[in-house]
DNA sequence: CAAGTGGGTTGCAATCTGCAACGGACTCCG
DNA sequence: CGGAGTCCGTTGCAGATTGCAACCCACTTG
């Protein structure tokens, strides 16, 4: 039985957002969604997916909860999907997603948009932060409990068979 | 010519990122990496995965340069995969994820373990700062440059029809 | 020498993707 | 009024990708 695996065995929260984020297509319409699109016809053509595709991709992330369809129009009855709390709140993902993507692109693949920080008026990138005390989250300062350091403490680089 | 489509045309390093993020086992394996794991017999009764698509996972995120291979023995030769300063970088992108998939996942799905922040000594997660003044980044205080809000101003949510 | 370990490759069947065409229900325009 | 256009899908099909299991090779261990 070929085809996506069901995956919540890992009984993680990466894993179950797995089946949803880690598609190609889910991730393109909910950046598209940020920018403010929200309809079929929009996502279509901006993205250039398949409308089959789109249609299933747009009524899975529906189920999920990252979208909700509100009408706009009776006549020929018409919806929108918008995102829903839950799905504003992936934009960190997203900003996430951009920063390493632009900083680690061949410079003639960048995204020449930059994102402005209204409160202080830069360009800016996202920087994970600490959301106890704000201090900047690093693999050296961080564990994960119980047991196993995020990094290593590269405790094997000199481990050359003596 | 089904499967995959080039997606270069999108022009956006979300885009760019995409091929290789977005994918199920992608993250998962890297997931595997932040927590130490490093060779292929290890990846493979982690997840599960099949065999031929970890292989070609590997090479993959090795040929993006996420990965790189060293050799821990030689006679048969023996190698294992390790992150990049690249791949190093994807932390903030699965701490987001984490964060995501345990703020809305049902509870009995959730990971029971806990991210420590080794500077403070609390239980944390990641918060989006600015990488200029430190201050949160909200989808409030964000634009995008040219143009475009990344949220609406919810311009149209009066709009029936008059 | 048989079994085990580590790291793959190969074959096959079941899915999933991408494309293009078709559909329905209006609205707009001449 | 007829034809074109908009919006949102659904349906068919060929080709790609998955998942599984089996196989292979080169040691190492008992």
């Amino acid at each position: 039985m070929p085809g996506p695996k069901d995956l919540t065995y890992l009984g993680c929260s990466i894993a179950n957002s797995v089946p949803i984020l880690g598609d190609r297509w889910n991730i393109l319409i909910l950046r598209d969604a940020f920018m403010g699109v929200r309809r079929f016809e929009d996502f279509q053509t901006d993205l250039g997916i398949a409308r089959n595709i789109l249609s299933s991709r747009l009524d899975d992330l529906v189920a999920a909860g990252i979208f909700e369809t509100r009408e706009y129009q009776d006549n020929p009855p018409r919806h929108e999907y918008r995102l829903t709390e839950k799905g504003k709140d992936l934009m960190d993902l997203l900003l996430a997603l951009w920063r390493w993507g632009d900083r680690w692109a061949p410079p003639e693949l960048r995204d020449p948009r930059k994102l402005i920080h209204l409160d202080c008026g830069h360009p800016t990138q996202i920087v994970a932060a600490c959301a106890h005390c704000g201090g900047e989250l690093k693999r050296s300062n961080l564990r994960i409990e119980p047991g196993l350091e995020v990094v290593e403490a590269t405790s094997s680089d000199t481990q050359v068979p003596a």
